[in-house]
DNA sequence: ATATAGTTATATCGATTCGATATAGCAAAG
DNA sequence: CTTTGCTATATCGAATCGATATAACTATAT
């Protein structure tokens, strides 16, 4: 996934290693170390999705190739959306500008599928430890709550995604 | 921080290792693996603080010796809290009731400080981002608005946690 | 009875990621 | 003019992931 969203950074412009830790930073969910970030320029290098430039002083800018955007390209779109995680979705809506706007609807729409079930068993948690009085710790209670409410959340901030994505659609 | 994991939940009971993935993953957060969960538990058991029996048929059921538990303890009252990720405040949290009644208030504020430091952050990105007219993209900008809320949320209902605590402890 | 499929359970493998650290140039402040 | 801090690439060992192997037990179907 590291690749995925390397790819996606270069994909507007050239950049070295230390420039793709803080975009990556950046875009807020994800820390990234560096001895997650150089082994992956490697491993792209080696599959021909990026190449290394000369850049300003001892700076290595990777620029991604045709093959690379092929990479990227079918990642975006690939299935198994099912499976992300909140990680991998945030960094797949990060890019989904990148995918073709008649298939960007479908991704927001699995995720919100996953997210319902994910409400379901957080609301079946948190009421079944509820209802066992008292046999539930405090804390533990207080964090099944907290799933329910931002899951519930983050559907909310989902559906207006997916309403600007639908009127997006009918404008064009 | 899985080791502290373990420890935490075979406080209670002895656990054999299925049980105790099954065990995490109903904490909520964090659907630990196999190749985590084992090497994890020599791991525990070479330092002596957990031991095996015999449980039923071919299960290995784990106990928490009194270096454990010692152990334990140390690991719920350390500093570093600053550093807590989502995932180990989650866990500490989980198992604050161990932690002596005196010191739980200081680890809920630590987290809201760390919170406080993410709200301002994210609300500084989000208003770059959307102050810069039409630079950045819709999704990374849905990205940023949904950071902002939801440590928002979490600010909130931490401050509800947190007023339980000192009503506890006036009550008590 | 006995296949069949599903669940429980322990275990390991290779690849990935993390966190810490080493190294060094370069810029600004004191 | 040197100390401090930031930029930048790089590597190491340990932890974790995801997939898979294996096998026993359990329920259901034929």
């Amino acid at each position: 996934m590291l690749d995925f969203a390397i790819l996606g950074l270069l994909k507007d412009q050239p950049r070295h290693g230390y420039e793709l830790k803080r975009a990556l930073g950046d875009l807020g969910f994800w820390q990234v170390s560096f001895g997650s970030l150089y082994p992956a320029l490697r491993r792209l290098e080696k599959k021909g999705f990026i190449e290394a430039t000369a850049g300003e002083g001892r700076r290595k800018a990777y620029r991604m190739t045709e093959a690379g955007n092929k990479g990227l390209q079918e990642t975006l779109a690939t299935a198994d959306r099912g499976k992300d995680t909140d990680r991998t979705f945030q960094l797949r809506l990060a890019f989904l500008g990148y995918l073709e706007p008649t298939k960007r609807l479908a991704v927001l729409e699995d995720r919100r599928l996953a997210l319902h079930d994910r409400l379901h068993g957080a609301r079946r948690s948190f009421k079944g430890a509820r209802g066992a009085g008292r046999g539930t710790d405090r804390y533990r209670l207080a964090l099944m709550e907290r799933r329910v409410r931002s899951t519930e959340a983050d559907i909310a901030w989902l559906d207006e995604l997916i309403a600007g994505e639908r009127s997006a659609a009918a404008g064009a």
